[in-house]
DNA sequence: TTCTCTGCAAACGCTTTGCACGGAT
DNA sequence: ATCCGTGCAAAGCGTTTGCAGAGAA
C-alpha cells in the first residue's frame, strides 16, 4: 500500500500546485477505503467547504489522472469511481447486495495468456460482480 | 463459438417474439466480429430500415440482456458495447491505436484467487488496453 | 378488438465546457 | 498586472421514459 506522509509535497512532486481543494480531495481519496465517486467526494467535503462545486472535483480528478496519481474505474456503467494509483495491480469485486467494492489481489504476471503475446499492455482491469461472504451469511441470499 | 442457424427459432426459444427489427439487430450482433455500440448498430441498419430509431435498438438490446442472450460490456466509460452471450468466458483487449477490441481467452477457472474465497461470482470482466501487434509493426508506435 | 412493438420527443444523470470572478504572486 | 484556480450555468452525450400511433393476431 502506497504511503504518503506529506500530501502537499506529494502533489508538488507531481507538478500539481496544492490548492486547498486539491489537498482535501486527494486526502479524502487517500484515506478512503472505498472507491469514491464524484458525488461521494462532494457529499463528504461540502460540509467543510460549502462553496465547493462538482466542477472543481471533476477538474481536480482529471488533473490527478493526467499527472498519473489517480486512476478511474467503471464497473456498472453509470458513474466513474476514483482511486489513488498503486503500483500493485489489483482487480475489484462488487457485491450486488451491499454494493461494497472489494480490492482483489491478482498475480497478473503469472497469467500467461497466449492471445496477448506480442501486445503492449498499458492498462488492465479485472472485476467480478456477485455476492460477498458477509451478505451470504447475513441475508442468506 | 456459438452457432445459430435459425435466428427466428433462436429468439422464440428465448421467449422473444421475432419482429423484423429484433431479427436484424440480433443478426448484426451475431455476424459482427467487433462488439458494436448502439450507434454502430444504428449506422449499419439505418440504410435498410430508414424508420429505425435508437430507442428500438435500446429496447431490443435490453430485452436481449434480460433474456440472457446478449451481454453488455463497458471499456472506456463512454458507451456500452454489446455481444452475443457465449458460454466460453473471455476477456477483452482494446488497442489504443486502431481501436480494435480483441477477444482474449482466459482460463478463469484456474485463477485461484485467494481473496475471492467464499464469494459467489455472478459476472466477471477482464480487459486490457494497449497497442496490438499489428499496430506495433505497422506504425512502430 | 386487444395486445405488442415501434419510434418520436422529452427527460435524466454524469461529465465537460464556457466564462467570469477572485485570489495569489 | 498577470496568471491560475474556482465554481456557476449551460451544453453535451449516452441512455431511459412517456406516450401515441401502427401493426400483428
Amino acid at each position: 500500500m502506497l504511503h504518503i506522509d506529506n500530501i502537499e509535497k506529494y502533489l508538488r512532486d507531481h507538478e500539481i500546485s496544492p490548492s486547498y481543494q486539491r489537498k482535501r480531495i486527494f486526502e479524502y481519496l487517500y484515506n478512503s477505503k472505498k472507491h469514491p465517486s464524484v458525488n461521494d467526494i462532494y457529499s463528504f467535503l461540502i460540509d467543510d467547504i460549502p462553496t465547493l462545486s462538482k466542477t472543481t472535483i471533476y477538474n481536480t480528478l482529471n488533473l490527478f489522472i493526467e499527472k498519473n496519481i489517480v486512476d478511474s474505474i467503471i464497473i456498472d456503467g453509470n458513474e466513474l469511481k476514483y482511486q489513488i494509483c498503486d503500483s500493485k495491480k489489483h482487480g475489484h469485486f462488487k457485491c450486488k447486495s451491499c454494493n461494497t467494492l472489494y480490492d482483489i489481489q491478482i498475480d497478473f504476471d503469472n497469467l500467461n495468456i497466449d492471445s496477448l503475446k506480442g501486445f503492449d499492455i498499458h492498462e488492465q482491469s479485472f472485476y467480478f460482480v456477485g455476492i460477498c461472504e458477509k451478505c451470504k451469511n447475513n441475508n442468506k441470499v
